[in-house]
DNA sequence: TCTCCTTAGTTGTAAGATGCAACAAAGGAA
DNA sequence: TTCCTTTGTTGCATCTTACAACTAAGGAGA
């Protein structure tokens, strides 16, 4: 009985194993981010912050354009966005082409904030990777744009 | 003014862009594993899964062990374990050598639901880096295992 | 042995996140 | 104008979690 795939595909036990490492290692890093996530500003949450983070690298969107893109309902939405309004991180403008929609923005502080908080993980980053040389950091970033185009 | 660090680590542009681009897809994976967390199995979310799973690695803990390793409350883990309890998929038995505790293990069909998940899991992995040759993904995992040490 | 402290687990209570349903306001089409 | 859709808020219920108080059991020392 033929195989349906390659040879190297089913019975190479050196590529199932690399395979088990790659899956093994990004489970440990999702688990380790996950368990990070609680921690990252003191009064933002995990969810505030990504609201924060998607409304400043948008320019600003409307509360159902966040409801769709975090999949969250409405109602969810419109007390995260009061609560960020009310830390005076965010700020809502009529939207001059619809009345019944707002416009919701980072306010200068939440602007501060956010980049205060981006900067303090890109050298987390940085800190990490110091030891790596210049092909390998290209090479690994090479092989995680090609992961995540396939998932 | 000389630089504290090599020079190439300061004014290497390719350096910081590929070091911008590991950061840019890590935190775009964590993303979607994070979004895809909630639709492990239905019954199961991401915390009582995570228990099972881990309960499955160690042959049975106790619920103290439970809070110590995931940083919950023992109350919080006393609920989630009696939830699963309730759904069948964990037993407990007093533990013989401490009868304050009880060893807490998945049940028959708690591991079968567990291996089933993972199993779903681990053909997604071979089906998402099915077109890598054995090269790419040892090199791969090589990468992932190193960052994943330095952090 | 008795007493006191520690440890394991449960339950009461409160806070926060979330979804659904009902509602008001505004837009848009017939 | 009338009716349906869209946007957002609020009431309500549920789920998750932490803290505190409690019970039961182990362990150390007088």
């Amino acid at each position: 009985m033929p195989p349906s795939t390659t040879a190297s595909d089913l019975l190479d036990g050196e590529r199932a194993e690399a395979v088990d490492a790659i899956q093994r290692e990004l489970t440990a890093f999702a688990r380790r981010a996950r368990s990070l996530a609680s921690q990252i500003h003191p009064g933002l949450t995990l969810v505030t912050f990504t609201i924060l983070d998607h409304l400043n690298e948008r320019g600003g969107c409307r509360g159902t354009d966040l409801a769709a893109h975090f999949m969250l309902d409405k109602s969810t939405v419109s007390r995260q966005v009061a609560s960020l309004e009310k830390l005076g991180l965010v700020e809502r403008t009529a939207d001059p082409e619809d009345l019944r929609g707002q416009i919701i923005r980072p306010s200068t502080q939440g602007a501060d904030l956010l980049r205060q908080v981006l900067d303090q993980r890109h050298r987390a980053y940085l800190q990490r990777l110091r030891d790596w040389d210049k092909d390998d950091l290209e090479r690994f970033a090479a092989y995680l744009a090609r992961y995540n185009a396939s998932a």
